[in-house]
DNA sequence: CATTAGCACTCTCACTTAGCGAGTGCTAAC
DNA sequence: GTTAGCACTCGCTAAGTGAGAGTGCTAATG
C-alpha cells in the first residue's frame, strides 16, 4: 500500500521539514507547491504525503491542518537528505576571534563555548569541562595569606587547578611553606588518585618520613582529588536558555492548553539543563564515540526529552583531556546549522586543548572546518 | 474620607498580606474572618479594606474578587508590621553544615550561597563574588606544562586567583621559571593596578633592569588585573530559577492571557538574572549601605522589575573584600523568611571571609544570627 | 458612631454553541 | 501516475449563558 520512497517523496519530506523548521506550523500540500513552485499539483503532493505518513516519516496532528515530521522523519532527513554544510567563513572568523580574546584564560573556554554555541545555533547549549580520564597531580603551591592561613593551589595535568585554603601554625615562614610544597610536589609528581593514596599511606619521601605538616598537605591533595573525581562527573555548564525560550514552541500563540504545556515544557527543560539529568546517559556515549551524535526526540528513552533533540560531540585530546559539548533544543531544529556549529566548536576547542598538550602546537585555527566522522 | 490607620486596620493589612502570600489569590473579607476567627463581621472588614485601599495599601484587580496588596502595602508591612524572625536553629545548622563541607574551597562559596539562598527562600538568588575595592597583587607562580607552554597562577589578596597559560621558549628550566616568578612576585608585591602599571613602565627590580621574559610576565599580570577589574563588575552568579518557576505566578492556572503573561514574565526574569541588568544600579547601592535592602516591585525604577522584589545584603570584610548577595522573586514573597535567610547567609559568608583576613579567626559559626542593621 | 445584616450589582470563569476556514481524503476523469 | 473537484473533518474563534464569588451600599442596631 505505502509504495516506494521515490526521489520526489524524499524531496517532499525534505521540504516539509525545512518548512516546518522555518514556520513551526504544520505544512499543507498547497503551501509547499506554491512556495517551492513544484511542478505537480497539490493533490499529488498529498498522495505522496500520505505515503510518507504510512512510512512513518510524517504525522497529522489533526485531520485538517498540515503534516509535521515524526522523529523518524527527522532521522531520515539528518542521515540521508541533509546536505552537510559548514558555518560561513565569516561566522567562523567571528567565533575564532572570540576565542582568541580569551586565549590563555582556559577557565573561560568552556563558558565561552557554551555562549557561542547557544548564540550560533539559536538553542540551549551544554558542555562539560575537559577532563582527564585519569586525574594526574602536577604540583602544589602554597601562599601565605596571613600568619595562620595559607592558600594552596593544586595543579593537575591539563591545566586543571583547584584552590583550597588551609590553616597553618603561626610559626611557619614562607620559605617553610615553599619547601613543604616542594617536597609534596616531588613526592606526588604525576600521581593518579590511587597512586597518591598509596604514597599517602607510606608517608615517606626518599626514605625519609614526612613531617606532620607534609602529611597534612598530602592528605589535602588526596581529598581534593577525590572531591574532583566525584564532582566533575556532574558539573555541566549550560547557556542559551533565553535563546531557546524565543523559539515559538514556548510562545503560547494558540490556545490556553498550549500555554500550559509550554510552561510545563519549559520547567522540564530547565530541570534537564540544570541537573543534566536526561543527558546523563548520553554523555559517556558521546565520549566513547567520536564524531557528532544526534539524538532526536524520543529516540533517547527519557520521557522528559521526548520533544527535544540533542546534538553532542566530544572534544579535546584523545585519551588525555576530553569533554563533551552540544546543543539541545526542540526536535523542530535547524539540524544542518546546529550540527555544523557543534562540529566547528568542538574542533576549535580540540585545537585549543591540543596546544596545551603538544609542544609543537598545531595551527590553532582550523582553516576550514575539520570534520569529525559522523 | 479614608480615616485613620487604626490598630485593627493594620492587623487586617497584615493578614491580607499573609493570606495572599500563602494562597496567591486575592483575599476576600469573609475568608479572612473565617480563617483567622476575627471578632468582627465581614462587613466591618470590608469597610476597613476600603479604607486601606484609599490609603493606597490595597487594590482590587476586579470589582468582585478580593483585595491584593500594593507595593506600598508590602512596604508598610516590611517596615512596621512584620515581626523580625530568624531562621530556625535547625535550618541554621543545616546551612552551616553545608558550608562546612566546602570549607577551604573558597571558589565554591558563592555558588553554594546562591544554591542555599534559593532553596531556603524558595526564590531565585543572585550573588557577586567577593571583590576587593582595590585589587592587590599577591604572588605569581609558574608551572611548566610542557616545553613551550607554562601555566601561570596569579594570586591576589583575598584568595582571588586567576589562571592563565602563556607560551615560553623551549630552553627554560623549571628553576628558570621559578626564579622569574619570584622576581615578579617580589617586584609587584601588594601592588594595586596603578602601582603595577608604574612598575611595569619602569621595568627594573632593585635597580636591575628586568629581563625580557620578566617583562612579559609583568605585562601579563597587568593585563590580567585590567581584565579582572572590567569583568568582575558584571559577573553575577545566580541560581534557583526552578525554585521561582514553581511559584504560582508562573503557573497559568487561570485564563490564556495569564499564561501568555507568565511566559513573558519568565523571559524578562531570565534576562534580568542572566545579565544582571535591572540589578545593576542596586548592587552599588547595597554595597554602600550596610544592612539588608528591600526593594519592592516598582520602587525600583526599571519597568521590567515591576512585579519583582529584591532583597539584597552586603557581605564580606568591610573595606577589604565585599560582595552582594540576595534573593529575587515575585512581589508576593514571604518577606520575613527571605529577609532572615539573606541576613543569615550574608553574615555566614562574612565570617568565612573574615577568617581569610584576620589571623585570629572569629568563631566562624554565628551562634544565633548576627543581625546587620536594617 | 462603629458595627452589622441584607441585598443588589458587578465581573470573572467555565461551559456551550455556532460558524468559519483550512486542509485533507476520496473518487472519478485524464 | 496525475489531477480536478468536492464532501468531510476538525480546530479555532466569537458570542452567549449561568453560576458563583465578593463587593458596595443602605438601613437597622447597640
Amino acid at each position: 500500500m505505502s509504495g516506494p520512497l521515490t526521489e520526489r517523496r524524499q524531496m517532499i519530506l525534505k521540504l516539509v521539514i525545512q518548512e516546518f523548521v522555518d514556520t513551526a506550523t504544520p505544512v499543507a500540500s498547497e503551501t509547499l507547491v506554491r512556495k517551492y513552485r513544484l511542478p505537480v499539483s497539490p493533490a499529488t503532493v498529498r498522495n505522496d504525503m500520505a505515503a510518507l505518513e504510512e512510512l512513518g516519516f510524517l504525522t497529522h496532528p489533526h485531520t485538517s491542518g498540515g503534516r509535521i515530521p515524526t522523529d523518524a522523519g527527522y532521522r531520515f532527513f539528518v542521515e540521508n537528505l541533509m546536505e552537510r554544510t559548514s558555518l560561513s567563513p565569516a561566522e567562523q572568523r567571528m567565533i575564532r576571534h572570540q576565542f582568541y580574546q580569551v586565549r590563555g584564560e582556559l577557565d573561560q573556554w568552556v563558558q565561552l563555548a557554551c555562549a557561542v554555541l547557544a548564540r550560533t545555533a539559536h538553542n540551549a547549549s551544554v558542555a562539560t569541562a575537559p577532563r582527564a580520564e585519569q586525574l594526574r597531580f602536577k604540583s602544589l603551591e602554597l601562599i601565605a595569606i596571613h600568619e595562620t592561613m595559607a592558600l594552596a593551589v593544586i595543579v593537575f595535568h591539563g591545566g586543571i587547578i583547584k584552590q583550597q585554603t588551609l590553616p597553618i601554625e603561626p610559626g611557619r615562614t614562607p620559605e617553610d611553606l615553599r619547601r613543604a610544597a616542594g617536597v609534596v610536589s616531588d613526592l606526588l609528581a604525576d600521581a593518579t588518585l590511587t597512586r597518591a593514596e598509596e604514597l599517602a599511606a607510606v608517608a615517606t619521601f626518599n626514605g625519609v618520613p614526612l613531617s606532620e605538616f607534609e602529611r597534612t598537605l598530602v592528605d589535602m591533595v588526596v581529598r581534593a582529588m577525590i572531591a574532583f573525581e566525584e564532582q566533575a562527573q556532574e558539573q555541566i555548564y549550560s547557556d542559551g536558555l533565553l535563546e531557546m525560550l524565543s523559539q515559538p514552541e514556548f510562545m503560547p500563540a494558540s490556545g490556553r492548553d498550549d500555554a500550559e504545556r509550554a510552561i510545563e515544557r519549559l520547567r522540564r527543560t530547565l530541570e534537564i539543563l540544570k541537573s543534566g539529568r536526561g543527558l546523563g546517559p548520553l554523555i559517556p556515549q558521546a565520549l566513547a564515540s567520536g564524531g557528532v551524535q544526534v539524538i532526536i526526540g524520543g529516540e533517547h528513552g527519557e520521557d522528559a526529552m521526548r520533544d527535544y533533540s540533542v546534538i553532542l560531540a566530544r572534544y579535546g585530546v584523545e585519551g588525555a583531556l576530553v569533554g563533551v559539548l552540544g546543543v539541545i533544543g526542540p526536535t523542530r531544529m535547524a539540524y544542518p546549522r546546529s550540527i555544523s556549529t557543534v562540529r566547528y566548536i568542538a574542533s576549535l576547542m580540540s585545537n585549543l586543548l591540543a596546544d596545551l598538550y603538544y609542544a609543537n602546537p598545531r595551527p590553532s585555527e582550523p582553516d576550514v572546518d575539520t570534520p569529525a566522522t559522523s
